[in-house]
RNA sequence: GUGGAUGUAGCUCAGAUGGUUAGAGCGCCAGGUUGUGGCCCUGGAGGCCGGGGGUUCAAGUCCCCUCAUUCACCCCA
């Protein structure tokens, strides 16, 4: 049989559920901190994102599911959503301060593995034409609310800031000339970022290479003025909103459009992909697409993880839903028909579709969680009664067809 | 892209050194109870042993290739 791609999930049954649990959850939270969804396309010009992330990217390099329609134009299933943010703003003709949150896939070919899918999903919620550091704190704060909320304990907030176009020039200068020297101790891959990106030499996770990290040049000892205030600020708003976190020196991230402040959220339950959350500040990137000047600073969070970090869970009580049991084929049509009356009328009912025995037909209630049953023959036909079971209890009452849905939903499943 | 582990029933897994009709538990279906669930008992269905090639009188078992899953590297959500 065909099978689903490489890195890519079904998702059904009680895995559903979870899912349906937690994006509620994400739009609840999102909304209620004034951020108004955006849908962005699936597909977008290519350059759009490797103007954005860097053509010197791993993400641009060899993770972009990239392709030619048929008209010679070059699109590429996004690999994340932020650019696609800053120009769906633009393009919107918005200006001033807009809050946005997203909940959607991105594609990334990459080899699978536990956290980490081609197609994954992520809640991003970004803030556009801001610099100001209160926009972090509340970025930062809105992460932390949703993760709080959805149930995860044991979060760890990594900080860190890497500084703007002012001081980040003389930085790198200081990391390539601390690193020259022992270039020959270097990884291959360590050698090739000391020359296109030495901030990635921090990210580099190779045994020979540490000894070198812990001595490195810190960024925060290298920031202008104006950034080290700016990260003054955003430190002491998370310090007033009792939101824990740890510097992190060697925190830099991997797309270049990062500016200022960046921050991870990670949980140990993961395993070797531990980041649940990652974003931080870019306030270049809109000018790098051809935008303006537009500040922003935005977070990925990814759901999939988050469904990892959150284990199985608890199913929720049961409601009310009640199940139909019919006696013969040629009765389907009138329990149908009394079904759909009670569904109008507010209750969850499900009628059996194939010919089985009563038995089988409360096995299957009992085994799908369901609170009651009523058998729909003949008899009950006639006298528009039903004689409905609570599984919970094996107790029966019978009652008029009329009033059946009211009657169940306030007496409701409880016992 | 690199390395390791694993693919046998719907699910979880047994199947020493190759050897006749490939097993268990759970699940599923039916019956025991001709209009009633959970527990119990009985019976039944369901497998080109991931796919392809090779070695052999003989391959689920050995060899090669391939696909997939999974863990790690890399990188990221």
């Amino acid at each position: 049989m065909v099978q689903r791609p490489r890195g890519t999930a079904d998702v059904l049954g009680p895995e559903a559920q979870r899912w349906q649990r937690v994006e509620s959850l994400a739009r609840r939270v999102c909304e209620r901190a004034g951020f108004s969804e955006v849908r962005t396309p699936t597909f977008e010009a290519t350059e759009l994102f490797t103007h954005s992330s860097g053509e010197s990217s791993d993400v641009v390099q060899k993770e972009m599911y990239s392709f030619t329609d048929r008209g010679g134009r070059p699109l590429t299933l996004r690999p994340e959503s932020t650019a696609s943010v800053v120009r769906a703003y633009h393009e919107a003709g918005l200006s001033g301060v807009h809050k946005f949150y997203y909940m959607q896939a991105h594609f990334r070919y990459e080899r699978p593995q536990k956290g980490r899918l081609r197609e994954h999903h992520q809640l991003g919620c970004e803030i556009l034409g801001t610099d100001a550091p209160l926009a972090d704190a509340e970025l930062i704060a809105a992460a932390w609310t949703f993760l709080s909320a959805a149930g995860l304990s044991d979060l760890s907030v990594s900080l860190n800031s890497i500084g703007d176009r002012v001081c980040r020039p003389a930085y790198r200068l200081a990391l390539q000339a601390y690193y020259r020297p022992h270039r020959d101790e270097l990884c291959a891959d360590c050698q090739r970022r000391l020359e296109d990106n030495p901030l990635r030499l921090l990210d580099c996770k190779r045994e020979s290479c540490q000894a070198l990290k812990q001595a490195a040049p810190k960024s925060r000892q290298h920031l202008c003025e104006a950034c080290q205030q700016h990260f003054a600020q955003v430190c002491q708003l998370l310090d007033e909103l009792g939101i824990r976190y740890r510097f992190d020196d060697l925190l830099v991230r991997g797309l270049d459009y990062y500016t200022r402040t960046v921050f991870v959220i990670t949980h140990s339950a993961l395993g070797a992909q531990s980041e649940v959350c990652g974003g931080g500040r870019y306030d270049q990137l809109s000018e790098v697409i051809g935008g303006g000047a537009l500040p922003g600073v935005g977070f990925g969070l990814g759901l999939e993880r988050l469904l990892i970090t959150l284990g199985e869970g608890d199913q929720p009580a049961g409601s009310t839903r009640l199940y139909l049991a019919v006696t013969s084929p040629q009765l389907q049509g009138p329990a149908l028909a009394l079904a759909m009356q009670l569904r109008g009328a507010g209750l969850t009912v499900e009628v059996e579709l194939a010919d089985r025995s009563l038995k089988a037909q409360f096995r299957r209630a009992d085994k799908e969680g369901f609170s009651h049953v009523a058998v729909f023959g003949p008899g009950e036909q006639a006298s528009r009664h039903l004689t409905v079971r609570h599984l919970a209890d094996g107790s029966e009452s019978t009652e008029p067809m009329a009033d059946l849905a009211g009657i169940l939903l306030k007496r409701g499943s409880g016992l």
